[in-house]
DNA sequence: ACAATGCTGAGATGATTGTCTAAGTATCTA
DNA sequence: TAGATACTTAGACAATCATCTCAGCATTGT
């Protein structure tokens, strides 16, 4: 469970590219133009995701198009299942 | 799901103080000697994730002993599961 | 009341982060 | 080759963050 797993899942407008990518896979435009932010800075964002594995990219044509990396999500809920869930009990 | 809630996930003495409190309720001084840090920073850490509703806190005497609030660790798994992953399927 | 223990809060500081603009790279079309 | 489109990288800057020291508050013991 890396560092930047968790720090690139701290910033809201990451939360929410990764939302829009559980819809369908999207282009770097698609995505940027959801946002009111520069392009630049959404790219800034697609890059921080990469490099936590949350998101792979593959080039199509002069488009980029990014997809979610749905197995790290669950590696995510099945570490805060087991390291911090007592199985459904709380220890009142 | 609150943004305090991912913001707080994504220090690494904050994720080990967590785990510490997995394996059982503990004061801060406790806590705060397992760090090489200083006693005070160990308590703004605990601040922050009492903010966040990760922990709870109630004071014994001269202590103060802090515990998981594992309700909250289950909706963050469950929220992993249910926007990002698709049921265990990749969209390849 | 006083001193000691346990912990938190305030203020300062260096590091990291999110955003911007501007410049650079890759692809397509003509 | 040249221009347009799609996107990334670089550099700058303000804001946030993690840490420190020191001061303050609550509780216990004498």
């Amino acid at each position: 469970m890396h560092d930047s797993l968790f720090r690139a899942l701290a910033d809201p407008t990451r939360r929410r590219i990764l939302e829009l990518l559980t819809e369908r896979d999207r282009t770097a435009g698609e995505i940027a133009e959801q946002f009111p932010m520069a392009f630049a800075s959404v790219s800034h964002h697609l890059g921080v995701l990469k490099a936590a594995s949350l998101v792979a990219s593959e080039r199509e044509g002069q488009f980029i198009r990014y997809r979610l990396n749905t197995t790290v999500f669950q590696e995510v809920a099945r570490y805060f299942m087991t390291h911090f869930s007592n199985g459904g009990e709380n220890n009142a």
